[in-house]
RNA sequence: GGAGGCGUGGUGUAGCGGCCUAACAUGCAGCCCUGUCAAGGCUGAGAUCGCGGGUUCGAAUCCCGUCGCUUCCG
């Protein structure tokens, strides 16, 4: 059983690495698609493989509350279960404890544009909160059917060891970016303690366990909560929380964070990105990425392009016989026009949802690829600012 | 030939005397989505209620005529 990692070459802050686990090497910078339910929604393994992913990542609530974490140990772990056999890594259910607490509440994401005084309105509507958290862990009433379930540090980690990923996360609490300062220092010390709690639980030898920096968007608990995880003796680091109300913002939680974390240790930047993020933040220094962004655009028509994001459901696309990017090698531009995905689409057609994430996940999966080349050839400078160029 | 029913935005329907400057679904258009409650959400355009006349303070709603569709009987 191998897990280790070490960075092979650097282009300022910027590295290439390799992230060795019992499933695999993961060459990094990377992106991990998200599979919430143990599936990237649409696609099969093969399809992952085909479209370049190195692994991905599941999360620990929803496996837990369905199918249980007793029945996917049963089946021989997440890998065997569901015919993945490459690395996995899995969110501990802390995220949870925002998306279906404070998020449903504020009607936010983790990014918010939207804040109190400013004149937009929220763009999603707010409702009851689903999870409170107390000192020992996350109460959660399940979506699925109102049952009751705590969910606390030791619970995670055990469910997550009962799951089987390679790389696995402590368990935290996510913020609300409308969270004031006095409220974000306690869910931080917060989280440090669970930090604590999930070392204690973690067994070293079998999984690779990521401790989470929080703090919001506030300068000084960043820096407390960046020093304090980036000192345990946990295997990686992740950066998460509310990233503020703009890229400016995550770029400033970045620029305050990385430089506190050992050098040594893998950094994945929890829930990050599109596809000019991935620039921005490998410049500064992250390793690894997974982001519901491409998986779930795709499905809802944003279609990822060199000159931006597209809306296959526009009336343009009606007769527009051209595939989605001119020169794409993914299976989809290969073989469908825009006119067929929009078919597809607004007759709510399988196939289309399919094809879309098929493409978004080439897409980025590629540029991660060409990204990673970039810094061991001394061109990532070029390649960033072409790409940035042409990105509306 | 006779009796009845129905005609409301692109489509299917609701409303059956004032709260209708007409509702809902779907479709259409645009926007949003960053550790997935997410094949989801938000916003918008679109009908003077078949046509004509009448009753009434007031009609999509009641009455008469007319046209169209439809069901049953012959």
């Amino acid at each position: 059983m191998t897990l280790r990692f070490q960075v092979i070459g650097q282009a300022g802050a910027a590295r290439v690495g390799q992230l060795e686990t019992p499933h695999g090497v993961v060459e990094t910078p990377a992106f991990f698609p998200v599979g919430t339910q143990a599936t990237v929604k649409t696609l099969t393994p093969d399809d992952l493989q085909a479209v370049g992913a190195q692994g991905i990542l599941a999360n620990t609530y929803h496996l837990f509350l369905r199918p249980g974490a007793d029945l996917v140990e049963e089946l021989g772990g997440l890998h065997s279960f569901m015919g993945w056999p490459h690395p996995i890594m899995t969110d501990s259910g802390g995220y949870q404890a925002f998306s279906l607490g404070l998020a449903l509440e504020h009607g936010v994401g983790k990014i918010a544009k939207m804040f109190p005084g400013n004149a937009e309105a929220p763009t999603r509507p707010t409702r009851k909160r689903l999870a409170r958290i107390g000192e020992d862990g996350v109460q959660f009433s399940s979506h699925l059917d109102g049952s009751q379930h705590l969910l606390t540090p030791e619970t995670s980690i055990k469910v997550q060891q009962q799951l089987g990923a390679d790389l696995i996360l402590a368990f935290d609490e996510c913020t609300s970016p409308l969270s004031d300062l006095g409220y974000t220092r306690a869910a931080m010390e917060r989280t440090h303690r669970w930090a604590g709690r999930c070392l204690d639980t973690w067994a070293a030898d079998q999984q690779g366990l990521y401790g989470i920096v929080q703090g919001g968007a506030y300068h000084d608990l960043r820096e407390q909560s960046g020093r304090f995880i980036g000192a345990l003796p946990f295997f990686g680091l992740a950066i998460g929380g509310s990233l503020g109300r703009s890229k400016d913002d995550m770029h400033d939680v970045l620029d305050w964070t990385i430089p506190l974390l050992p050098e040594d240790k893998p950094r994945h930047l929890l829930g990050i990105g599109e596809p000019r993020d991935l620039f921005t933040c490998v410049e500064r220094g992250i390793d690894t990425f997974d982001c519901v962004a491409p998986t779930r655009l795709a499905r809802h028509g944003g279609l990822y392009t060199a000159s931006g994001r597209l809306n296959i459901r526009k009336a343009i696309y009606r007769d527009d016989p051209a595939p989605i990017e001119e020169g794409c090698a993914c299976q989809t531009c290969q073989g469908f026009s825009r006119a067929y995905l929009r078919h597809l689409f607004v007759a709510d057609e399988i196939l289309g949802y399919r094809l879309a994430t098929v493409h978004n996940l080439h897409f980025i999966l590629t540029l991660m690829a060409r990204l990673r080349q970039s810094i061991v050839d001394g061109t990532f400078v070029e390649v960033k600012r072409e790409f940035l160029a042409h990105d509306r």
